[in-house]
DNA sequence: CCAAAAGTGTTCAGACTACACCCATGT
DNA sequence: ACATGGGTGTAGTCTGAACACTTTTGG
């Protein structure tokens, strides 16, 4: 049997890729979006995402759309979920493997193209018009971000390289839409031993000094964290 | 744009799913295999899969594989991951999305059929010779139900109508692969209010009657377990 | 000197762990 | 009578929650 005999025989589907990109912005969590240009989602905003090229594993594909839409790469992505409704896309049977991507804000430079109106960070769960099912994509994703932050590591990935306790228990009272009292906070995190102190400290900020830590390793790891 | 556009221009993929379908047999964690005919996999245990309809849901496709592969209807799926490696399989490029099923053990009927030389529940981490990357779903698949035993009601589906404590015990513990305190364990499963007592009591077996149980509710619920 | 975020310990309550014996039934 | 799984309570430890003040810097 040669390898384009089943191709032929049985072929269907369009296997595309989304990506909710996310990162924290002035104290918000936001995500990428693309506001489009083509019917019938003129206006509408939609996640970047594209199609699987035939030799192409679905996880780079994700990579590959977000240096291509948004200029952005070294990014950590992990599957979603795949969505695959009959009718999600009206311009016929289209399925489509959603991605959590995750940078630190610093890195972010989202470029626009001729293709699309416009691409910016969106605040997540701001009310929008959606192209296609990418509201529900949206909204699976922030869930599972908020769970995941509670038991594995990957909120590492949200923040730069160093960076204070308190930005880290910003970013955590962001996600999970929650005040943690600094404390406890504080006692939590650092008897996990996921991130060490650095020797460096801030300045410039109009109050005390405060230290630097890093993550520790940026692996996934199953860690209980709240 | 007709609805034909896109398919005839972009088509490459085959879609299929593949079903981890768990069930407790004797003490140990079994899952349905079939072993295979075709080459180049003759002799091999695959898990049951098949292509998915151009308009067909991938959810709709597992529950039909599994209706007509093993006879088995009403089965509890939830998706587990999308497998889409380029070489994955031989025949060309197939893109998979792999589901778990979780049936209690008195449910079942495997049928074979004139398609493949077997099929049987084989019990969970045994050696075999797998077909495709059969094994790595089977893998990812265990993980995770080991995963959401801990952390929802999913164990519901894997018990029948009316169970007693220490059966449901004996489920945790096999799948979990620890030992657990039959006091401690009690008492925190009631105090969860998942599970209510009926009035029903086991007899036959030579030792005090139990009292049965069943699940308040088998919907889909977060529930700290473990 | 004022504003702003950093940093730091103790107490209390609830949850989890370890642990051993009697009970009801069938053979 | 004995073998088998069912059923029950308590004490000690650990973890999570609540809570307020001093420190260091820039402006």
């Amino acid at each position: 049997m040669k390898k384009h005999t089943v191709r032929k025989k049985y072929t269907f589907a369009v296997l595309a890729v989304d990506v909710v990109l996310f990162t924290v912005i002035d104290d918000t969590l936001h995500t990428l979006l693309i506001k489009m240009k083509k019917k019938p989602f003129e206006g509408s905003w939609a996640l970047p995402g594209g199609l699987v090229k035939p030799n192409e594993a679905p996880n780079d594909a994700a990579k590959r759309i977000l240096k291509e839409k948004a200029g952005i790469s070294n990014v950590y992505v992990e599957q979603l979920y795949t969505f695959g409704k009959v009718n999600r896309d009206p311009f016929g049977r289209v399925v489509s493997v959603a991605y959590i991507g995750l940078v630190p804000v610093s890195s972010v430079r989202p470029k626009t193209t001729k293709e699309y109106e416009d691409i910016a960070w969106v605040p997540a769960g701001e009310l929008r018009s959606f192209a296609y099912d990418h509201a529900e994509i949206i909204s699976t994703a922030v869930t599972r971000l908020q769970g995941k932050l509670t038991y594995t590591n990957i909120i590492s990935h949200l923040l730069p390289d160093t960076f204070t306790l308190g930005e880290l228990q910003d970013v955590y009272e962001i996600i999970l839409k929650k005040k943690l009292d600094k404390r406890n906070f504080r006692k939590k995190i650092l008897s996990l031993h996921i991130i060490t102190k650095t020797k460096g400290r801030t300045s410039g900020g109009a109050h005390r000094p405060a230290a630097l830590y890093r993550f520790s390793s940026k692996k996934p790891e199953i860690v209980e964290i709240l």
